[in-house]
DNA sequence: CGGGTTGTAATAGGAATGGTTACGATGGCA
DNA sequence: TGCCATCGTAACCATTCCTATTACAACCCG
């Protein structure tokens, strides 16, 4: 389990928050949605910090405290999801610096991020298609 | 640097593999490989072992040892290369199972599956439209 | 002001990675 | 046949990252 599960955190905990919404419930807290997603509410208040950040969710302090979307669920994409808590490229270039005497160790490293950065943003387009509303649907049928 | 970079390391090896073969050399040494990517040669060892286990390169045992590449650079893919070296999904589920009392625990994986399979898939098709013998002529220019 | 909740720091345990040493297996060559 | 360079792989260590957990200050509604 080397990958991150962080995209998974957040996108469960938003398709929560919308299902909480649908049903009347103003906000939920972070105790609530961990006892979903089955982890410690600091994750999650972490997780949601990071959404928060991006915009996509709003929070509340204090005795009537939670969170809630900050914009509709259709307007939410996986890549905003993606954005919003993935810190790591999906491919890394060498961990220590290559040869530059070689002609390959030189070269190599601009070739590979364009390639990176290619798929990568192939990778964003086809996340972007799928809402949160969209999962959440899925999600009940 | 969560990420592997063990994809970078194998394009690189077989970058400087079609380079020794443009110049004539048969095959290279782990020693040799591992001096232009800059690390140790068991590393090479291990990755250019799963890159002979995909069938992208052959090794030969003995004195007059070494690696070769097992087909042309031209037919050989950065997808190629992924799926040879890539062990971990791009994005992981959730690490302990949530909780299937609520709907969304219960039903959000197989969508979640989906919606990664899918953006992978992308990223899997943008990596195999570069090949390593383009590649080495980027580098090289 | 009281109580419940967010926000975040500090810390610990576990997992994966790259790096290193070591050594048996292999096979060309003298 | 025997040497020796090199592959193949196991074992181990250090580092890094992630999740989990505890703790506590900041916050704010009633």
């Amino acid at each position: 389990m080397a990958s991150n599960s962080r995209v998974t955190i957040a996108a469960h905990a938003l398709a929560w928050l919308e299902l909480a919404r649908r049903r009347g419930q103003g906000s939920l807290t972070s105790d609530e949605v961990a006892a979903s997603v089955n982890t410690n509410p600091v994750i999650l208040r972490r997780s949601l910090g990071d959404l928060k950040r991006a915009g996509l969710v709003t929070a509340r302090r204090g005795t009537r405290a939670g969170f809630s979307l900050a914009r509709p669920a259709e307007e939410i994409t996986m890549y905003d999801v993606w954005m919003a808590v993935a810190a790591e490229p999906l491919l890394a270039l060498h961990r220590s610096e290559p040869n530059k005497e070689c002609p390959v160790g030189n070269g190599i490293q601009p070739v590979l991020t364009d390639v990176y950065d290619e798929a990568s943003s192939a990778f964003g387009t086809a996340l972007s298609r799928r809402t949160i509303a969209d999962m959440l649907d899925r999600i009940l049928k």
